[in-house]
RNA sequence: GGAGAGGUGUCCGAGUGGUCGAAGGAGGCGGUCUUGAAAACCGUUGAAUCGCAAGAUUCCGGGGGUUCGAAUCCCCCCUUCUCCGCCA
């Protein structure tokens, strides 16, 4: 959420800001509502206050007749403030249902356009492999070695699972660790989270846990969901705090399944392992000051490329445009590798993606700081993948497969595996 | 899952339905004293909302209720601890 304070003096601002990103949310409704609540709180309070001097009035002694007359006083405000409460909380309830919708304000630098194709590409690194011989994508690549079984999910979970077998399994887990040890090196405190979160966390990070349009699998009659990112646990973890400057920044990283209904994702682009219904991924988490968080956000930027260049798989790096960016972040950058089976020859696929979220999840979620002058403020949110174990799955064993269909391990990723080689025999 | 005991301010901890935003400690900050420090003493020390402001309202795990008035009484939920059961 933005500071609904600022709503009427940047109100152009902010409703520009709206446009850019295509959204449908009018500044002038959540004016008129807050308007609305304002002169309630005010009427409220003003009752409010009378029955606390009506009560006052009853602690001395008093003849009947006084006492009498105040009591019957005193039922008739209760009465009063319950309808008045009743109305503002059904104001209320609609402008902050409202409000919340109002997206964080965009860096000034993010390219504005309205989908991906409007992203900007900062840089690339690395070289495009070309193969002497036909490039298979990873889901065949995955079923002649015997390492991703879609069909056996299918049978026993249904469409969008996998079972990772052989290899692909000690895959998986040096891909973790990887990251891991390069996060600590980086002073991030490793965490494995819960996969499951309340409502309430999911909603301060700012995804919807409800309604048919959500990506969140909810837990029926429990009132927590399946989360799809550790990011959501991860900025849980000091919901509900102040901190002292000198604590600040706080790095974490958390390990976690991450869960999503992608429902009506298809389409080639969509096949394998690139879109599942439930992954594993490492994610950074920072909250920081905000003078701070530009600098930290390039800092996360920089420690993704470091795990995927230590992967040695060529990607390129995209600042994200204002119609794509999700409503929390501030700016995004995401990393896309070069996935040589992907569309027709191959093609970018998104494998990470850093957001700078500055107070918006913050506020929600009340994690706050106090300055050396004593002064509270909301906390800068930032968030970064450090691997989406599935995606650079993809990546590496369509990058890296040989003319005579066996994987090439990366060197950083072998003492992890035990193995430099996945063959159809050493699988 | 069953039985019992708790959840109060930065921390510990008291609290009779009205005088309680809340005793008393500790810690923090400021001051007196001191060459400096410690000790002692004095003062101060939560957050949110509405309001131009003065100020007002709200918050004692969360949510309901009783009452003119609730930290205090009742109900539900969450959570921590102890014991029992079950279990990887």
């Amino acid at each position: 959420m933005i500071d609904l304070r600022i709503l009427q003096q940047q109100k152009a601002q902010i409703q520009q800001n709206i446009d850019n990103r295509f959204m449908n949310v009018s500044v002038d409704t959540v004016i008129a509502l807050q308007e609305q609540r304002s002169t309630l709180i005010q009427e409220v309070d003003a009752l409010r206050k009378q029955r606390n001097d009506n009560a006052k009035k009853m602690k001395s002694r008093l003849s009947t007749e006084e006492r009498t007359a105040l009591i019957e006083e005193g039922k008739q405000l209760k009465r009063d403030i319950a309808d008045k409460e009743e109305l503002l909380r059904r104001v209320e309830s609609s402008y902050l249902t409202e409000a919340k919708r109002i997206p964080n304000f965009a860096h000034p630098d993010a390219p504005v356009g309205k989908e991906d194709k409007d992203n900007l590409e900062i840089r690339t690194w690395g070289t495009v492999p070309s193969f002497s011989f036909t490039a298979k994508d990873h889901v065949e690549i995955g079923q002649d070695l015997d390492l991703i079984d879609f069909d056996t999910a299918a049978k026993v979970s249904g469409a969008k699972f996998y079972y990772l077998k052989n290899a692909a399994v000690l895959l998986e887990l040096a891909l973790e660790r990887y990251a891991l040890d390069i996060l600590r090196t980086h002073g991030f405190t490793l965490t494995i989270t819960p996969d499951i979160a309340k409502e309430e966390v999911l909603e301060g990070i700012g995804f919807n846990p409800r309604g048919t349009e959500s990506n969140i699998y909810a837990l029926e009659g429990t009132g927590t969901c399946l989360v799809g990112t550790a990011e959501i646990t991860l900025g849980g973890y000091h919901a509900d705090t102040i901190f002292s400057t000198d604590q600040l920044p706080i790095r974490m990283a958390g390990l976690s399944h991450c869960f999503r209904k992608e429902a009506g994702a298809a389409g080639q682009y969509s096949k394998g392992l690139y879109r599942v219904h439930q992954f594993s991924k490492v994610e950074m988490f920072v909250y920081a000051l905000p003078e701070d968080s530009d600098r930290i956000h390039e800092e996360l930027l920089g420690i993704e490329e470091e795990i995927f260049q230590g992967l040695q798989i060529p990607y390129r790096i995209v600042d994200t445009c204002t119609g794509d960016l999700g409503a929390p972040a501030y700016r995004k950058f995401d990393i896309e590798a070069w996935m040589p089976g992907r569309g027709d020859g191959g093609a970018w696929g998104e494998v990470t993606s850093t957001s700078n979220c500055t107070d918006y999840q913050a506020r929600r979620l009340q994690v706050r700081f106090k300055d050396d002058q004593g002064a509270i403020h909301y906390v800068h949110l930032l968030n970064g993948t450090a691997i989406a174990v599935s995606r650079a799955i993809v990546a590496i064993l369509e990058n890296f497969q040989q003319e005579d269909g066996s994987i090439t391990i990366p060197a950083a990723l072998q003492p992890y595996m035990g193995m430099d080689r996945i063959t159809r025999e050493s699988r």
